[in-house]
DNA sequence: ATGTTC
């Protein structure tokens, strides 16, 4: 039997407008469906690895990726793979390094430009208070075991309960309630406890952001009126994991499962590519895994929720407003580098699944009892950033998604250049000095992360998501441009 | 993404 490899074409065929098909062939349990503007380039390794990871023993339907798919570790970023959630396997390359990165977006009821004269100092106190870059710690002062056990459970309500909240009902407005069921926090390693005890409330580096944008377009009224956006206003965005934790979490999982992959059975034998690491849910090493990955999905909830915490302080203190006048409340929260237990219409029954979504968002449609009850009516926000010179937008999830999707969308603008390309690039350049022009003040440690992350090294979101709008995945609700930029 | 090769 012969499978997809690195390297080789992978055949591709048109199935209408921007989604494309690679038919079954070799060892593939299903075909692959990839979005995509035009038609995707044959040698892209990225869909190579959509063909891999449609090896997975368990895959339903199809190996999906979204338009903003880009090479990862086995799986690719911007994929979805839905495995039965009994006889299937859970592979921690579908997650990603960083565990339940994701994205919320926090409202207020301020215009934003009146708020310009005021804009360096509070960026400058959001930059004190929010420690960025790679190794950043003591947001606030380091966890006890004890206090790590509840964070590790509880998720965002954790950090709410502690007063770091925009409103009281963060954690309803999140995703899953901020808080993934099954998370076993003894099933998280001493080490991977070590690293994450101090870094709750941190942002991390890379592309992760914490944003203040003015809301700078309505694409759709009545959603936007659901989502309690309107134009002009002031919004805090940000983007952000499981830090050092889910990193080890992760880093453990793919040690113990690669060298047994083999002995769960000849359909695990014979994956393509041994990043593909993984295991049947329902065994030992699945299960500690699930359950570890779970606890460090909710470390990353209540991160984001402490740094909003910090985030909404900065706001009030610096503006000298009042709760009530700042109207902080927040919008959404959603992960996009997790695995799912859900229930899909499946051939034409409910089957629970396991949904891989690694750079991928959900987004459930309409009418799902799983969205918060404000925003049913118009399906779950869907939260995809750009770059830190252009914009981000807000979606909303279909029904489309949940026939052709496993309710899912794509996450983001998706890398155009490498971080070296992106770096030579921008030799000789102040990137800080480009976006200042521009209106956009950023701050960051240092230059190198500016040089990997300026927009030139992505791709166009307002691209990407044309793509999810045009197919009926998510439907276009508000585009966010930024003022400020907060950077590892 | 990541105490960016424990």
């Amino acid at each position: 039997m012969t499978t997809a490899r690195q390297g080789e074409h992978v055949p591709l065929r048109r199935i209408e407008g921007d989604l494309w098909e690679i038919p079954r062939h070799g060892g593939m349990k299903v075909p692959g469906r990839v979005y995509s503007p035009g038609p995707p380039a044959p040698d892209d390794p990225a869909l190579q690895q959509v063909a891999n990871v449609a090896h997975l023993p368990g895959i339903l339907r199809w190996s999906l990726a979204m338009p903003d798919v880009h090479w990862g570790y086995g799986f690719p970023l911007g994929g979805v793979a839905a495995v039965d959630a009994e006889h299937g396997a859970v592979s921690p390359g579908g997650v990603g390094y960083d565990i339940n990165c994701g994205v919320r977006v926090v409202t207020t009821r301020l215009d934003a430009e009146a708020l310009r004269p005021r804009l360096h100092a509070l960026a400058a106190r959001i930059y004190r208070d929010v420690p960025t870059g790679v190794g950043a710690s003591a947001a606030i002062p380091r966890l006890t075991s004890r206090e790590l056990d509840e964070v590790l459970a509880e998720g965002a309500r954790w950090a709410v309960a502690r007063g770091f909240r925009a409103a009281a009902d963060d954690a309803d407005r999140c995703e899953e309630g901020g808080r993934l069921a099954g998370a076993d926090p003894a099933a998280v390693s001493a080490r991977a406890r070590e690293r994450g005890s101090d870094q709750l409330g941190t942002l991390g580096s890379g592309n992760h952001f914490l944003e203040l944008d003015r809301v700078a377009r309505i694409h759709d009224d009545a959603a936007a009126e659901a989502f309690g956006l309107f134009p002009g206003q002031l919004v805090v965005q940000i983007h952000s994991g499981s830090r050092g934790l889910g990193y080890q979490v992760c880093d453990e999982a793919l040690a113990e499962l690669a060298p047994r992959l083999a002995s769960y059975g000849p359909d695990y034998a014979a994956l393509p590519d041994r990043q593909l690491a993984c295991a049947p849910v329902g065994s030992p090493e699945g299960r500690r895994y699930l359950a570890a990955m779970q606890a460090a999905a909710n470390f990353a909830w209540a991160n984001r929720q402490v740094m909003t915490g910090l985030a909404v302080r900065a706001l009030l203190e610096t503006l000298g407003v009042s709760d009530r006048e700042l109207g902080a409340r927040l919008l959404y929260d959603v992960c996009h580098n997790v695995a799912k237990l859900e229930d899909h219409l499946v051939d034409g029954g409910v089957r629970r699944v396991l949904v891989h979504r690694k750079g991928a968002t959900r987004a459930f449609g309409p009418g799902d009892p799983r969205v918060p009850a404000p925003y049913r009516d118009v399906g779950q926000p869907v939260l995809i950033p750009g770059d830190m010179g252009r914009y981000s937008y807000v979606l909303a999830g279909t029904e489309k998604a949940m026939r052709d999707t496993f309710g899912s969308s794509c996450h983001g603008a998706g890398r155009l250049l490498s971080r070296g390309e992106a770096l030579r690039r921008a030799r000789g350049r102040s990137i800080a000095r480009e976006l200042a022009d521009r209106g956009i003040e950023v701050l960051a440690r240092g230059r190198k992360t500016l040089g990997e992350e300026m927009s030139e090294a992505y791709k166009d979101v307002a691209q990407v998501v044309a793509v999810m709008d045009g197919a009926g995945i998510s439907r276009l609700v508000a585009r966010l441009d930024p003022l400020a930029v907060v950077k590892g």
